[in-house]
DNA sequence: TGCATTTCGTTCATAGTTGTACAATTCTGT
DNA sequence: ACAGAATTGTACAACTATGAACGAAATGCA
């Protein structure tokens, strides 16, 4: 029993991986309380942040791209629209969809949330050169397309529709 | 305020910090989907990894090494105690605390689980070769540091205890 | 000893997240 | 054109997480 104990620590990759998560759950802790007196919270900067990229998206696919589900835009979207920070127009060609645009007051509050937050993150990315800082972000990104295709295999077997081919 | 959408992800801290935030998210996210079949979630699962480390831990210290509060711990070990995974032993030289145990049932249980947490994170961490994985890991664990003592220092000078020295 | 302060765990109200079921709309194949 | 399937956003219930207030126990300091 006692094995299993040091066999996990001695494992590098799983040393390794765990001071990720840690680090990623103090930086998105820190980050929350820094925006608080922008009053917003980490979910709302993010959809912020892709809506910069990325007007004219729709709530689904802004969910796709945070990884979460379209009940979480539901619930976050309007509470934002409200406040006037972003706007849900509806599309004529499709009128299932809503799409999303930031309104100006939307745009002003980002770049003050967005130096914020890119703040915090030139402050914890300085521990490590730029060579190793990008180092850490190709093995991030080469782990989320692995991570992604993992998934989407997953659900070829587990779904009908693909079992025709 | 296009400049400002072109500086952030322009800035490889930013763009690289992102990556490593969207992998993070995707692996727990798979790991809680792996460890459904055990009926364990994420921070039961942590829990069980520190107990394995530190027998006999108080509620507050674990939940200090979790980066969670301690109301957190409260929700989580008691409905782990009735499942019969760990025990709550009172402390009888400071009887405000209970000691936290694992049961021969809970760490049967740990045994499987972590069998299928090290297999995830082996298969996303072989994207990087050994080298890269210990240069993100000692990163990682800079970074920790930095938060940590950021909090610290934040701290110090909001509470009025250390305004003696 | 006595009293203020601190620490530990709990309680509770609040807020955030998720999955499922649903109505409206669009797409597909005949 | 039309029936069945898929997609979009919503509603809701269940679950999870968090922080503030609390009581019990311990500690520090006169």
């Amino acid at each position: 029993m006692n094995e299993m104990q040091v066999q996990m620590w001695d494992n590098p990759r799983f040393r390794n991986w765990v001071a990720v998560a840690r680090a990623c759950q103090l930086v998105q802790q820190a980050l929350a309380r820094e925006l608080k007196p922008l009053d917003l919270k980490p979910p709302h900067l993010d959809i912020i942040v892709n809506l910069m990229r990325s007007e004219g998206i729709s709530q689904q696919d802004l969910a796709h791209k945070l990884l979460v589900g379209r009940s979480n835009m539901t619930m976050l979207l309007p509470q934002m629209e409200e406040r006037g920070l972003i706007e849900r127009r509806p599309d004529q060609a499709d009128r299932r969809v809503l799409r999303l645009h930031l309104t100006a007051q939307g745009k002003a509050l980002a770049k003050r949330a967005i130096a914020i937050q890119s703040d915090l993150i030139d402050e914890v990315m300085s521990v490590s050169s730029p060579e190793h800082c990008e180092i850490i972000g190709d093995a991030m990104r080469r782990m989320t397309a692995l991570m992604l295709e993992r998934d989407k295999i997953g659900m070829a077997t587990r779904t009908r529709k693909e079992q025709k081919a």
